[in-house]
Parts: C-alpha cells; structure tokens; sequence
DNA sequence: GATCGTCTCCCCCGCTCGGGGGAAGCCGGC
DNA sequence: GCCGGCTTCCCCCGAGCGGGGGAGACGATC
C-alpha cells in the first residue's frame, strides 16, 4: 500500500516539480492537487491520503489555517508537511505550533523530498532540527546545520526557557530543576512544554538533541 | 544542616585527605571512616551518613559488594560515591551496576571532590559522563572528554545495543525503534534498559546527553 | 554436552512526563 | 488606563517510560 499525497501550493509549476518527485517513487501516490488552503478541507476528506504536502504562503487561505483546521475538523487526519521556501519563515514556525509534523525546503533535492514524505508517513516528525540535520547529513554535505540553528533562533526562547533547555541538556529531572531554580515543578513543567513547542519537539529527549544539534549547548 | 559523609578507604592517607578537604567546607561534616567495606553496614547504622564516599578496592570487601550490601540492608540508604584511582577501572563499572550514585577519581581536584559530594548528597547522580564533563567544565580544563569516552568504552555495548542507542540520539521513541528494527517495543525496552544500565544513566535523556559527549553520535 | 552471551518477548507496576486547560502577579509598551 | 508578554503555580489525565522479574531460542565457546 503505497504513501498517498495531496499537494497544496498555488503555484502549478511547485506542483508539477512535487508530482513528478514523488509519483517517480513507486511507494508513493500523489492522489491530488490544490491551490489554496481554502480547498484542503474537503479533499482531505474525499481522498484522505496520509501526508498534505502544504504551502505555507497561500492566496486565500495560508498553510497554517489550513493545517489548523484540517487537525481540528478531521479525524485521524493526515500528516502535514509543510512547505517553504525561505528557512527563516516565521510562518513556518507558526505552522509547527499549528500542528504540522513537519517542515520541508523547497530547494531541497529530490531525494529529501521523498525521504520527507516517508518519515512524516511513518509519523516521525521533522520538525526539530536534529531530523533536517539528519536529512542533510545523509544526502551529502548540506553544508554544516544552519538549518538547526535557524529553527532555534526562530524559537526565540524567553531567558528562563533558555535556563530551563539547558539544565535539562544536563540530564535533571524536572524536579531537579525545580530544585535548582527554587521553583515549584509545575513551574518547570511550564518551561518545559513552551521549549517543547517552540522548538518543536515533541519531547525532552528531543528538545536535548536539538539544543546539542544547534551549538545551544556545547558536546566537547 | 551540613551533608555529613562517611570515608571507607583501606589507606589511611587517602582519608585523612579527603577528610581535610571535605572538612575545610562549612556544609560538609565528615561524620565516621572505616577502612574496609565490611566495616560499613554497621557504621552506616549507626551514623546515618548523607553520603559515604567509598573506595572500590579494598582487602577484605570492595566497593562493589559493599555498595551492594548497604542499598540492600539499610533502609533510606545513604548516596553512594565511588571513589578510584584509575579512569578506566572495571570496577567502577560493576559499582555503578551495583546502585552507586556516582563516581570519583582520586587525582581530582578539591574544587572537583567537595563538587561531587555535594551534588550526589543532592540526589543527582554523577554516574553518567555527561556530569563528569560537567565538573571538569566547570573547574578549568580537565583536558576534553577523557572521561566520557572511557565510559563509553567501559560500558562496552552490544551491537544491538549501540544501534539502538543511535535511534535514541535522533529522538525516536520505543515504539518508532521498534518499527525501524522490525522487533516488539519490549524487546526495545530491553536494549534501552541495558543502555541505561551500562552507561548509568536514569533515563533516555541522560542516555542521548551521553552519546554526545562521548562522541558516540556527531552533533555538527 | 553444558555454559555463556545475545537477542527476542512477556508480565506487572509506579512514576515521570507532557498536553489540556486556567489563573495570578508583574512589568513594560501602547 | 489597557493589553501583552513573562513568570509563577494549579487542576486533571493519559501515555510512555523504566524497573523488577522471567523465559525461550540461538550461536559460540568451553
């Protein structure tokens, strides 16, 4: 049973570019099309296909409603993966909190394309930057992890989560945190679910990764 | 309250050297000293110490058995720290098995010493490399990673297990390194289990802080 | 043959974790 | 004044995690 995709993207030419990409592969099925946002819902319901290949940056609708609106109005609703063209688009990081399992370069090679696709459909998520990091690392160079580093810098992380990240790329509990703080473990846990979010992580191990990933926090 | 702790070295020198540094601080009280592991139960009984700072070769009972007895008979035991000459003694290993809380080498500085003591009477643990990098961070060179790559090394992971490890430095669940080995999530949960053992870390977080530390996974 | 280590899977259980809410006080900007 | 961001804390709850056992199968080694 082949991955099904629904491609959403205004512009026909990034359509046919993801079409011919991924219909190339044959464990993967581009099942339809949309220009806008506005159309998702709909054809998520009609054709139900397992990733929506998503533009954040749409006419009527952008990538981040829809994305909302498709895990809030369907059931076991598709993986989303969201697609831009600039690294630093806040819309992105939007989108992540939105719900989206992950995000994909439009200047990516084919075969991170692909390799995109099948992660998010085997629901591995990419957002956080340790998966792109990955993607680039074994698709030849990628040219170091500014990917990484872009994704922690668009977290924009208050001081205390900074604090927070950082002891917990120590290995303490949340209640050893609060201990070191002098705060109460709710009060970590708070920190802790906003440096989840804002990076994307969908837990502490993760969030780690992704701070050693980005230079947050120093290995050797 | 100071942390009071108990010295178990067979050389007298040894003792009377950790007593002055840990006596030189103000949180610190050096309660009892035994000079052999046989000789700890009833003084822990007796004394309650926060932590017993205990040598690992000794003539008539080691650390090892040592720590083993006391974690066993005594209820609300005492932090135990396990103290050694050389990085790369096998039996810190089998001591931190054993349920120790962390571990010390002997030529380390009295900064490094009082740090240690005080860190474990905490209740966090110091087995696992990334806290050893963290002191050697924090009181000047220490000269790298030595010792988080000789935990590595010492920890002596299977195939299996290594692999698993990998899965665990990219953020994959139990459930996804399942999938991706094509094995039960138990049988998952059995490699991570002894990954957790063999590097003495808690969790999976501490497992991944490992990994980097030691160089086991690159971050850049 | 017996033993050991590895890999596989199973049980039960308690706890931490993380998501979902909300709410208060504080401060600074509009 | 009002509003928004940050920090602090609270509730409930489900799920994953990790520890404690055990057990069978296989291959290598003794």
């Amino acid at each position: 049973m082949p991955v099904t995709v629904l491609l959403v993207d205004d512009e026909p030419l990034v359509r046919a570019g993801l079409r011919a990409v991924l219909a190339a592969q044959p464990d993967i099925e581009v099942v339809g099309e949309a220009a806008d946002g506005a159309a998702v819902i709909p054809l998520v319901r009609q054709l139900r296909p397992d990733v929506v290949a998503m533009d954040v940056r749409m006419p009527l609708m952008d990538g981040i409603e829809a994305t909302r609106a498709v895990l809030r109005t369907v059931s076991d609703p598709p993986k989303i993966l969201v697609v831009t063209t600039f690294e630093n688009d806040e819309y992105v990081y939007e989108a992540l909190r939105a719900g989206a399992d992950g995000f994909l370069l439009k200047r990516a090679r084919p075969a991170e394309i692909v390799h995109a696709v099948r992660l998010v459909a085997e629901g591995e998520s990419l957002l956080f930057p340790a998966s792109v990091r990955q993607l680039a690392a074994e698709y030849g160079d990628g040219g170091g992890n500014p990917a990484a580093r872009a994704a922690m810098e668009r977290a924009a992380l208050t001081e205390r989560e900074a604090e927070v990240l950082r002891l917990m790329a120590r290995g303490l509990s949340n209640a050893e945190i609060a201990g070191r703080l002098i705060v109460g473990t709710e009060t970590v846990k708070s920190h802790v679910s906003a440096v989840l979010a804002k990076l994307g992580a969908r837990d502490r191990t993760q969030a780690v990764i992704a701070a050693y990933e980005s230079g947050f926090v120093a290995p050797g």
